[in-house]
DNA sequence: AACTATTCATAAGA
DNA sequence: TTCTTATGAATAGTT
């Protein structure tokens, strides 16, 4: 943030890194409890160095109290995967060797998280170039699939939308005859000026005609 | 901290109090991605409004797996996978049991999907015509997304080329300079003809030139 | 660890 | 709500 705007991408250099992951840590501590005191909000703030070591805060109680809290938040909502992503938990080799497997899942938490820090996280830090024409490639076979599953939808309701037009056609040549039947059979004068050139006529009939 | 620096106490106007806290979450969360990119460290954060709103950050992986860490870190023995580490000091098992492994993993990956179900609108079969349009919206705001980190790598990758070409242009004039010095001092014929207008000369240099 | 030059974050106001 | 702005904070590089 100073003499130089720094990228945010991964220190290389181990000295700047150890350096700037005690400042930074310190500032984000303070930051978590100035929120919480400001804001009367219950916080948990947990860091694992690149070697493990933990630093941790909580406030307004302990981390197991924040822990328990989270896990009540999130415990209701289980158990649910969307459509698309499914097929590997029903169609997986039930005996396949853990390690493979470990391998397998690896790479798909790594697509999957990735793309989640994307949406969420608004597209700074974590991929490199090739990654992200690989990822973008993805979306955009995506889109077109949804644009094609969204064509066909509107072309169906297109579709629909004409039958219900010639539908109401027939019944509105009907009403005509019937109405032209009358003015036919009634020699009135007072009746022989009913008006025939409507084009959709609200008025009460056979309703087999209606049957969409 | 700001026209005034504020007090470190509660605020007690409700929505000055709201909207630093907004402003506020935004920032920490911000603060805890940057220290997890630039210092390679996993975080997780959790924070409850006062109204008992969760906000949540998990780097690297789930606040799950950050949870199982931390627990295993101080000894906790909630429903966790392996061994149990008694020092907070210590650090990180490299590798886990594959089969415990392949559970934690298994967990992420459920997580994810509920994470990318949830940003889809979460319709567990067909979708239909209104959130197909929301999902291409959101992949629309994704691929920008993509594209705008992908142009920034390329401009970065320009602006080091740049840097570079400018080393490389002084070493170059530096080279220069030392022939036409060889040039002048040395008077024999057989000298005098060294080609000048070569624009990168590959011939051995202080090394320091090459320090980019 | 201490020091600054800068950038960043953000309280208040619009 | 979002944008702007003035100013206090955080911090990267240096000593």
């Amino acid at each position: 943030m100073v003499r130089g705007k720094i990228q945010l991408k991964r220190i290389e250099n181990p000295v700047h890194r150890q350096v700037t992951f005690c400042k930074r840590r310190t500032g984000l501590l303070k930051k978590a409890k100035e929120l919480s005191v400001l804001c009367d909000a219950e916080i948990g703030v947990v860091i694992f160095s690149p070697q493990g070591k933990l630093f941790e805060l909580a406030t307004k109680g302990t981390m197991e109290g924040v822990i328990d809290k989270y896990l009540k938040c999130t415990g209701g909502h289980r158990g649910s995967s969307s459509a698309t992503f499914t097929s590997r938990e029903q169609f997986q080799p039930p005996n396949l060797d853990p390690k493979d497997e470990v391998n397998v899942l690896k790479k798909e938490v790594e697509m999957l998280q990735k793309g989640i820090s994307y949406m969420f996280g608004g597209g700074d830090g974590a991929m490199n170039l090739e990654e992200l024409l690989l990822l973008e490639k993805h979306l955009e076979y995506w889109i077109s699939q949804i644009r094609s599953a969204k064509m066909e939808i509107m072309l169906q309701e297109i579709q629909s939308l004409r039958n219900k037009e010639g539908v109401l056609e027939n019944a509105n040549k009907y009403l005509l005859d019937k109405i032209e039947e009358n003015n036919n059979s009634i020699l009135d004068a007072n009746f022989a000026t009913v008006e025939t050139n409507y084009s959709y006529i609200p008025l009460a009939m056979p309703s087999e005609i209606f049957q969409f």
